[in-house]
DNA sequence: CGAATCGTTGATGAGCTTCAAAACTCGTGG
DNA sequence: CCACGAGTTTTGAAGCTCATCAACGATTCG
């Protein structure tokens, strides 16, 4: 999807990039802090956040191959209208911003791939949106699985092959703990799902599927 | 904000639209359709919306020098992810999608423009996305009411200058029409704003914001 | 004028949040 | 090896927000 975006980053800024090392936990970005540059994972697992008062939802995950804060970017933006935070130890490479804007004017192909990618963003953000508004928590517990199956994949053991805290997964489902925690007794109940220590597996995906499915 | 790309958008395709005006409550697009093209709206107001069951959502109005469609854009959509249904009389022009991507390659500013633009979409998707999650409804209205009033200005009277039914005030707000009714009467009672007919005024605009202000 | 649509209000309950306590886990040190 | 405490998970209960349903008044329109 945006690969095409990350191999043109590769290319063009090989001697601009300043790699590094966030550890778990570690925030990279906050939410309102003036925009500096933009973000690329190498290997890792970075949540994009937003706050209001004390409460969070997780936008999206970044993990291997995906650019982070290019919300800065933008006619009327200066300051991050997100946060950024490493769920595991992350490797990462920085961009300037200014950098980045001249390269993306020099390099067309790049602009306009960049500018696909921010039309599937915008397509996934607006998806979420509905469901948001639309949805029960338990659907969207059932969308929130299945998109990260696709993001993430499974390990050798067919569990979804990321480590997310229960916390993290009611902040990305728009709910709180307890509500997920329940919704999801009830789909390991209907064996749609099975937990192993914190380990999930999705067992039946067209029934969780059915659950994403209106009406 | 979208103003460059809409400059741009008149000078490249003067020799390809197709005009065409659209009824009150006509829908242009069908959510779930084959992507034909992009609509720009030169007078009136579309609404973008998407469906879950018989539920809707607005999504965000097109009014004058704005464009839709373009999110039938992207790497891997084939279909509209969206419906747009005009509020009122709008006149449109409609380019088809070969020609607005040759175009798009072709003019670099034009691409880097759209770019900026998606960029601005996806920001504000993701602030809705927030306000949905984790604002109550009358907060959430709050926010529509001073988002349209920077979208739409105030008429001569003072009143924010567009015709919006209840039931659409609600789609957009991502709540029931009967809520966002009572939700209403509170705000006048409170003096926050006030209604003459289906006109709406705010009277305290700093009141209004600090409901959608964090905490 | 009657019918139909829209606006307004009340009552009820589902869905979810919140608070709090019990049960379980795990590391630490005696 | 067990006891202890801190943190997490699980469960229960109470309450709040909001959706839903239904009724009635107001307004429009054929």
């Amino acid at each position: 999807m945006c690969r095409l975006v990350v191999e043109d980053w590769k290319l063009v800024i090989d001697h601009h990039r300043k790699n590094f090392v966030a550890k778990k936990g570690e925030q990279i970005i906050k939410e309102g802090d003036p925009v500096t540059g933009v973000y690329f994972v190498y290997q890792g697992n970075v949540k994009v956040h937003k706050h209001w008062g004390d409460k969070e939802l997780i936008v999206r995950f970044a993990n291997s191959g995906k650019i982070f804060g290019h919300r800065g970017l933008g006619t009327n933006s200066s300051v991050y209208p997100i946060s950024a935070t490493a769920l595991e130890e992350t490797s990462l490479c920085f961009i300037e911003m200014d950098f980045f804007m001249s390269t993306l004017k020099m390099n067309h192909d790049f602009a306009f791939n960049l500018m696909l990618f921010y039309a599937d963003e915008l397509q996934e953000s607006e998806k979420k949106m509905r469901d948001l508004a639309l949805m029960s928590v338990k659907s969207r517990l059932a969308v929130a699985l299945l998109q990260l199956k696709g993001q993430f994949g499974l390990n050798s053991s067919g569990h979804l092959n990321l480590e997310l805290s229960k916390q993290d997964l009611a902040a990305y489902t728009g709910a709180t703990y307890e509500t997920v925690f329940r919704m999801t007794t009830e789909l390991v109940n209907e064996k749609l799902i099975s937990l192993s220590g914190k380990q999930i597996r999705i067992i039946n995906e067209e029934k969780l599927r059915f659950l994403t499915e209106e009406s």
